[in-house]
DNA sequence: CGATTCCTTGAGACAGCTCAATTTCGGTGG
DNA sequence: CCACCGAAATTGAGCTGTCTCAAGGAATCG
């Protein structure tokens, strides 16, 4: 959980502009460097239980995890995935409400809560990004509001899938013609959570999908999609919201 | 929608210390002044439609307005609830994705985006206290994300209505005991728009509670809770998240 | 006091859940 | 390379909570 780890050199660093020091100059840059340090997690590994004390806030460079909240009787409910460039925790507060879990193996870029505290005070370029972030992130959350409140199981597996295969396409789908290949980082039960769903449920839609031919199982852990087209109309949304915004 | 309406000192304003400008100086409140300006809204007025321009940003002075989605088949759902102090807008974004509807008599404090836009950068005490307020509308959003995924009809029901309790209670429920009388601006149909079920089940489930004496209806728009507690128990949450959080 | 809107209640249908058995995948060691 | 193992996924059968469709009843407004 505390492996040491190689130092990066910011310039070099695969979230450089997307992060949450997307806007920072060079001089800046220096600032965060010096204080920031590297973590690693496991797959499988807890980064925060819900009510732990969390003593930093840090930039996923690597890997995937999950947030979730659960309810005593181990209902679970996924209410983010942080991919490379997310940020984890949030100034002013010590204790994160909720589970963090990497499902890959993780690296985190680190800074000891206060002291970032601090600096988002005195470098406007930091507290505007992680404004922004914040703003699409609840973006994020009011679209998954309607995904689990109004949406068909059928609907909830496209959306989930789109979303997915959007976030994977860096280029933004440009090409979306033409089959696509994705890397699915969920297991069937993980992919339940995020949809308030069963396991069993996923995977009799899955299957229904596959006996459309509107996807292909590759192993456990790919899906081809021949036509993304195809998929989105799945969605129940209307077909240019999933691709504009 | 473009009523005049009286100028309000921000020194004497109703929401001075919750909304965004809860950390300003004197100073800072005088510039804020300078470009604010009033707008009211009926009830059940449009303050905006997904897609529209939005050229302001606001605070809810008065009343209540919901922050909705809706697929083209017209499934519907609620996102947000807008109540006094709440931040309506994003900077740095032109329209609005949601509907945005006045549920009571509205009143908001409103400023020309790009204005607003430049001030923030200039006066951090706005900024931060935005970040926060962002942060916590992402844990309420994040909070209903696992009433909406998770729990059940009656769960759903006991959650809203401990929801409201809380807020119209602004003491912050030292009152715990003793009888509780609160005022519920929502209809059955914009509770279920809410909660992601239809208005009969919604109605059903509080006769159902009526029936325990959980709740007693008084017209239609009065709820009386004899033992906050009861309810608590019912939202299906460990009992003291609910009191703490 | 009529009209309209909102709410309640009932009966039947169906989507998704539960419980349970089987199959496939992916790794590991012989 | 193959045989084996555990974890994850699939599939089936029956059940149940919520939805749908429909009728009637109460509150609020002019």
């Amino acid at each position: 959980m505390n492996v040491p780890s190689l130092d990066i050199k910011c310039a070099q660093c695969p979230i450089r502009h997307r992060a949450v020091c997307a806007r920072c100059e060079a001089d800046e840059l220096a600032r965060l460097e010096e204080i920031k340090y590297y973590r690693n997690y496991e797959a499988g590994q807890p980064v925060a239980w819900a009510g732990d004390e969390m003593s930093f806030v840090a930039s996923v460079v690597s890997g995937v995890a999950t947030v979730s909240q659960t309810l005593e009787d181990g209902r679970k409910q996924m209410v983010g995935l942080l991919l490379p460039s997310d940020f984890v925790g949030r100034p002013g507060r010590d204790r994160s409400p909720y589970d963090i879990t990497a499902i890959g193996d993780v690296t985190l870029c680190c800074f000891r809560r206060k002291p970032f505290e601090q600096l988002i005070r005195v470098m406007p370029n930091v507290a505007e990004r992680l404004l922004d972030m914040t703003l699409d992130e609840l973006d994020a959350a009011r679209e998954w509001m309607l995904v689990l409140g109004r949406k068909t199981a059928r609907e909830k597996i496209a959306s989930l899938l789109v979303i997915i295969a959007r976030r994977s396409t860096t280029v933004g789908l440009s090409n979306i013609d033409g089959p696509l290949t994705i890397d699915l980082p969920l297991t069937r039960e993980a992919m339940a959570d995020y949809l308030g769903l069963t396991l069993e449920t996923v995977s009799r839609q899955m299957s229904a999908f596959k006996g459309d031919g509107i996807i292909q199982l590759e192993g456990k852990r790919k899906v081809v999609i021949p036509d993304l087209r195809l998929l989105m109309q799945e969605t129940g949304d209307d077909m240019d919201g999933g691709l504009i915004a």
